[in-house]
DNA sequence: ACATAGACCTGTTGGC
DNA sequence: TGCCAACAGGTCTATG
């Protein structure tokens, strides 16, 4: 479901009404996520303060009181919404409910005096939880590649990583070690925005001095385009993705490539038709006339 | 090292 | 309308 635009999108939903809440007590479904939930999450967990709601690529990084972080990947159909309506015990929250089918995880917190209760509902069960002392150090974590937004990433790293590999580019933009946050919609428009069709091989995008090409350069300021102007709309809604607050991204609409295949090319002046491949099992959508073979 | 296929899950969509 | 195959925003593992 979601890269990294819906991602920070969620965490802005979260961060008003998480940052500064006590944990009260936190209820897990009995089927687990992804992985089983961590020994002890509820204990652990319980009585603890969230102070910091951030995020690495994809990844939900809650920073508790005990010092401890929660790590929270929501997968493909992972989402959080608050409940602030008076909470009736024992929990609605339940597998088997209708109201609460896919609730796998719920937080009970108070602020200010006040008892709200936030939902982790995930449908398909790919995402998944961590509790960890050292973010920094968690395997989950210490293999990702630059954050995309910021100075992190650069097309001079890229070409040093990219410089005579073969490999296709849009798979290789997918491998969250060279680029943190991407997914399958955003690496499409990105290539799109730069001109570069996805089937290009890597080291084409370096130099013989193993510089990046002018290409490349560009592909790295679509990719920071695109993402911001995601996150600028808040994320991309396709099936169910919606903030923490229950409102719907809206950059679907400004798709210029992804699930466009047979429709014209919105480049100006391009007379394309955006075509579908298949590339390493994922759909890849291009304009085969103006995303051009080389430099 | 690298590429592809399969696996994990459930829900939706499109074709017949 | 029903049935069924294909597909879906992710990522890990196995296998060539």
């Amino acid at each position: 479901m979601p890269e990294l635009p819906e991602v920070e999108t969620v965490r802005r939903g979260l961060e008003p009404h998480l940052a500064g809440a006590r944990i009260r007590a936190v209820e897990t479904g009995a089927a687990g996520l992804r992985f089983p939930f961590p020994e002890n999450l509820a204990a652990r967990l319980a009585g603890q303060r969230v102070e910091t709601v951030g995020r690495r690529a994809k990844y939900l990084l809650f920073g508790l009181s005990s010092g401890e972080t929660l790590l929270s990947h929501l997968g493909m159909t992972g989402s959080y919404r608050f409940d602030f309506a008076a909470l009736a015990e024992p929990s609605r929250y339940r597998d088997t409910d209708k109201a609460g089918k896919h609730d796998h995880l719920v937080f009970r917190l108070d602020r200010d005096g006040s008892d709200y209760a936030l939902v982790y509902n995930d449908p398909r069960r790919f995402g998944f939880v961590d509790l960890v002392a050292d973010p920094a150090r968690s395997p989950f974590l210490a293999g990702l590649g630059p954050e995309p937004l910021g100075n992190a990433l650069t097309a001079t790293g890229l070409a040093a990583r990219f410089a005579g590999r073969r490999t296709p580019v849009k798979p290789a933009l997918l491998d969250q070690r060279v680029v943190a946050g991407l997914g399958n919609i955003y690496v499409s428009e990105a290539l799109w925005r730069a001109g570069v069709v996805p089937t290009r091989p890597v080291g084409t995008l370096v130099d013989a001095a193993g510089a990046p090409r002018p290409d490349l350069e560009a592909l790295v300021r679509a990719i920071r385009s695109v993402l911001e102007d995601a996150i600028a709309a808040g994320g991309s809604t396709l099936k169910d993705f919606r903030h923490a607050d229950g409102e719907l991204g809206h950059f679907q609409h400004r798709f210029d490539v992804y699930d466009r295949a047979g429709e014209a090319c919105r480049r100006p002046g391009c007379a394309g038709t955006i075509a579908r491949i298949v590339q390493s099992g994922r759909a890849s959508y291009y304009c085969p006339a103006c995303q051009a073979e080389s430099g």
